[in-house]
DNA sequence: AACCTGACTTCGG
DNA sequence: TCCGAAGCCAGGT
């Protein structure tokens, strides 16, 4: 007899995960899209939540997730340099105000 | 077991 | 146009 399965409700971080994962190299997305893909256009808190306590262990690309101010969402001294190296080695661009363009990086 | 919080976004006044 | 509040899911206290 099959195995008494996870509780349902952990569709939405599954699905999220996996939008993320196919991220490509050298693209972004916001945590707002990410939701609106995993079904849920307000959910967008949920993705931050999801990086912070899942990205180590499910090697998620975290690094490729930014606001929609097109900025990235990290404190200085807490991630924010880290995450900006990662995507500068990607070849994303930053400008002077450290705002990524949409119009050649966000992924769709 | 109930309440709080979080790397955000959107809607209403 | 700007500011306040709600919304969403899961994990931690």
């Amino acid at each position: 007899m099959p195995p008494p399965r996870k509780s349902q409700p952990l569709f939405f971080t599954r699905k999220v995960k996996e939008i993320i994962k196919k991220i490509p190299r050298g693209k972004v997305a916001t945590y707002g899209q990410i939701a609106a893909y995993a079904g849920n256009p307000r959910a967008a808190r949920q993705v931050a939540w999801i990086l912070n306590s899942s990205s180590r262990k499910d090697k998620l690309p975290w690094h490729r997730v930014i606001n929609r101010s097109g900025k990235i969402s990290l404190k200085p001294n807490h991630g924010y340099e880290i995450q900006k190296m990662l995507l500068k080695k990607e070849g994303v661009e930053f400008d002077k105000s450290d705002v990524i363009d949409f119009e050649r990086y966000l992924w769709t």
